[in-house]
DNA sequence: GTCTATATAACGATAGAC
DNA sequence: GTCTATCGTTATATAGAC
């Protein structure tokens, strides 16, 4: 057999990604060269073309290295046998992805890319769609279990619990007076009353009988 | 006196400014040049910097566009007596604004550019700030009429009723399912929610006494 | 104040040696 | 497969005519 090395190529690949998403995180794209690139991924500057076509080929690849982790996750999330808690797990987790400036910074590049390349916007759809169903099937658990009534379709109510998690990309400023922890506990409280949860688990403030 | 124009100045900026937006919105900042800015702007090549020292400045003259604008609907919304009616409009308002894709475009690279570069993120923390300021004033009207009970200050609940606005912004790929008017529907609703609203208006379903 | 012309540098992508 | 060298283009910003 001739035929080298389908494996050692895609490793190749992903470590050129891997390289460039530091890159494009605290410049963005456009303002990223190829060069760059290379040079971060120790390789020589032509050499990023016998692995992609064109920068924004690389730019796609990042997509990649999220699937099969949150593929693995939402697996998990199915397998625990309390759906609210396996909502809590994933909330977070996308606040300790996002407590990296480099991933915070990468998101917003994404969801920017989003609005003026087709191909970006394809795969921030297919990621948002995954990230939807394994939350929509967490909702779909705890409505039939009786602990949560959001008064819509699942996989919608879904959709309104990641617009909370999103808070975590923060918007590039300093804000001093915050505390991520804080933060990620009120955004269980907020998702709760989103979806009506009256479910075991901390839903609620002890203080929740107001006058 | 010869000064000759101290108003004429401010309005060529403001007109080199307005035709950028279109071309930021869909470029982004690092893909539009500045040749591109001024032809769209109806000047020469280089006449540009005769209004500004580089093209990131005339980016962060887009913050000024908007400023003025939204001190003027919050004088509003301080002098309704109804402070959820008040909120109502505001949300009405940034959904309309952000229907427009170029607003919504313009939206994402703001955000993006306040990851990498300060002065846009002081511009971008002084204009939440603004929005912070003004809900949360309706809110601690809320609060002081007994009809909403967030459970947290006023200002943080206002930052959380701001990053259900925010799901206006979009994600950049098409959502044909979507209808618009629903959505701001559920926002209302879910921000009743999270503020755990009371008082007149529609502020749940009627169907809200489930089993 | 507005124009044309251009200095200087860097870009993405390709070609061909090894 | 990886390298060096480079093509052709385009960028920001400036200089100087009018």
């Amino acid at each position: 057999m001739r035929t080298i090395d389908p494996e050692k190529h895609r490793q190749r690949r992903m470590r050129i990604v891997e390289a460039a998403v530091a890159l494009f995180a605290e410049k963005g794209l456009a303002a990223t060269s190829t060069a760059d690139i290379c040079r971060a991924a120790g390789i020589s500057t032509g050499n990023l073309f016998h692995y992609f076509a064109s920068k924004q080929e690389v730019f796609h690849g990042i997509f990649e290295l999220d699937r099969d982790e949150w593929d693995h996750h939402f697996a998990a999330a199915a397998a625990d046998p309390d759906p609210w808690h396996a909502l809590t797990v994933v909330i977070d987790r996308v606040a300790a992805d996002t407590a990296h400036p480099v991933v915070a910074g990468l998101l917003v590049e994404m969801v920017a890319q989003s609005h003026r390349d087709p191909v970006t916007a394809r795969l921030v759809a297919e990621g948002d769609a995954r990230m939807v169903r394994g939350i929509g099937a967490l909702v779909r658990r705890m409505v039939e279990a009786g602990t949560a009534d959001p008064g819509m379709a699942a996989e919608e109510a879904a959709r309104w619990v990641l617009t909370l998690v999103e808070s975590f990309y923060g918007r590039g400023y300093p804000e001093p007076g915050r505390d991520r922890a804080a933060d990620v506990a009120t955004v269980k409280l907020l998702v709760a009353r989103v979806l009506r949860y009256r479910g075991p688990g901390p839903q609620e403030d002890p203080d929740d009988a107001h006058t």
